[in-house]
DNA sequence: ACAAAAATGTGATGCAGGACACATAAAAAA
DNA sequence: TTTTTTATGTGTCCTGCATCACATTTTTGT
């Protein structure tokens, strides 16, 4: 299939789109495809780090054994690198990657894509600006975290799905309470609670996995006030 | 001063050290020195940001106005970057830098910052590097800081100012009760019992600011543990 | 040196939310 | 299908820690 070759690819980051033909064909050399079923391990905490990963389509959730509970710092939706801070910042990676769609990856050698940071400005420029915002979005996830209560990080959870990752007020939630509760760092119980708290009070209407935001400007004072 | 001129510097960060002859002449007339007293505010969360700055010698803690109180990310100790993440990232500062001793910085142009990055890949991988590990801080703190509760969360500060600021065991706090709560996310009630649980139980010594690690071992395992 | 302001210590109180226990429902395996 | 496992809902209890209140100490400005 076309879309196969890097050329063709429809799934190309801002990075890649810098690089050339010459470029591209060692891309292609140096790039390997394959997919994760949902539930899929993609890479684990504590092993060494290999690859640069590229998701072309999928969902990816980002998560850290923690001393209590499974953490889950994000979420990367295709088309995106992923995992490039435990690539280059340490040998062993510091946290893991799981699939949780269906995920269609490319495995890029750490060495060609370390050659196109040397030898191309603008590819390098583009990956650094990615790292940037993934940062500054890191820290306000953060602070939101550690100064909100229940209710303003489940509601911040909801916004950041229907916000960054589905673009829409109505979607089906992608995981179990359990890991909303990792999401939005709090117990499982918690989440029961505070969704059917949420129902209650019109702001969502929800059945089972499936989820509406229905008062969108509510949901977001909550998430405000913590 | 020779150490007034960037190619004479002795706080050359490792991408600055890539850098060419002309380069160095380049920095040199794009990077204005100057001074900050203890207390005097960097540059300010929300506002436009503007240059690349350089900590040369100091400490400057980098804080986030949460919806509770004001939470400090973390502390950097010159020389080093400063800030990278919040001028590629967005125009906007995502936080706030305060100097927390007498700082001594430069001021780069961002321009000569981002010429740098698309003309020398050594420079572009450095700070890439850089950025990376920060990340992976970031990460750690974070979650580190969401599933503990408060005597871990101390012992991580203490332990963080320990061995990632002051190198040594025995060093005199550089800030206030208040500000130790802003970075162990506890309040300054919290952070006073607490100091003086471990001095009971003879993990530290403390008098006022001044304070020693007695028992590096216990602390450790009072952070792990949560 | 003095007054004013800021920082610190310590007790009492209240509550958010985790932990546990159990019932029920849904999904996976047989 | 039936059985087993996993996910979810809901009540009760209990604790960590924020908040308030106030005393005391230290720092800062004049």
């Amino acid at each position: 299939m076309l879309y196969e070759i890097c050329e063709y690819c429809h799934f190309k980051s801002a990075a890649v789109e810098t690089l050339d033909y010459d470029e591209l064909k060692e891309l292609e050399g140096n790039c390997f495809k394959t997919q994760f079923s949902k539930g899929d391990l993609i890479f684990k905490q504590d092993a060494l780090s290999s690859n640069i990963i590229f998701i072309r389509e999928g969902l990816v959730k980002i998560h850290i054994k923690g001393p209590e509970r499974e953490q889950i710092i994000k979420i990367n939706k295709g088309p995106t690198f992923l995992g490039i801070p435990t690539t280059f910042g340490d040998v062993i990676n510091h946290y893991s990657a799981t699939a949780i769609t269906s995920v269609n990856v490319c495995f890029i050698s750490t060495e060609t894509f370390r050659r196109f940071i040397y030898s191309n400005g603008k590819f390098a420029y583009e990956i650094l600006n990615d790292l940037c915002k993934c940062e500054l979005h890191t820290y306000k996830y953060c602070v939101n975290h550690l100064q909100k209560q229940g209710p303003g990080r489940l509601a911040e959870a909801l916004i950041y799905l229907a916000n960054d990752i589905f673009d829409s007020n109505s979607f089906v939630i992608p995981m179990t309470r359990h890991e909303l509760g990792d999401l939005a760092c709090c117990s499982r119980e918690s989440v029961s609670r505070l969704l059917n708290e949420l129902k209650k009070d019109n702001i969502i209407h929800l059945d089972g996995k499936k989820i509406t935001i229905l008062n969108e400007k509510l949901l977001s004072q909550i998430s405000k006030r913590g």
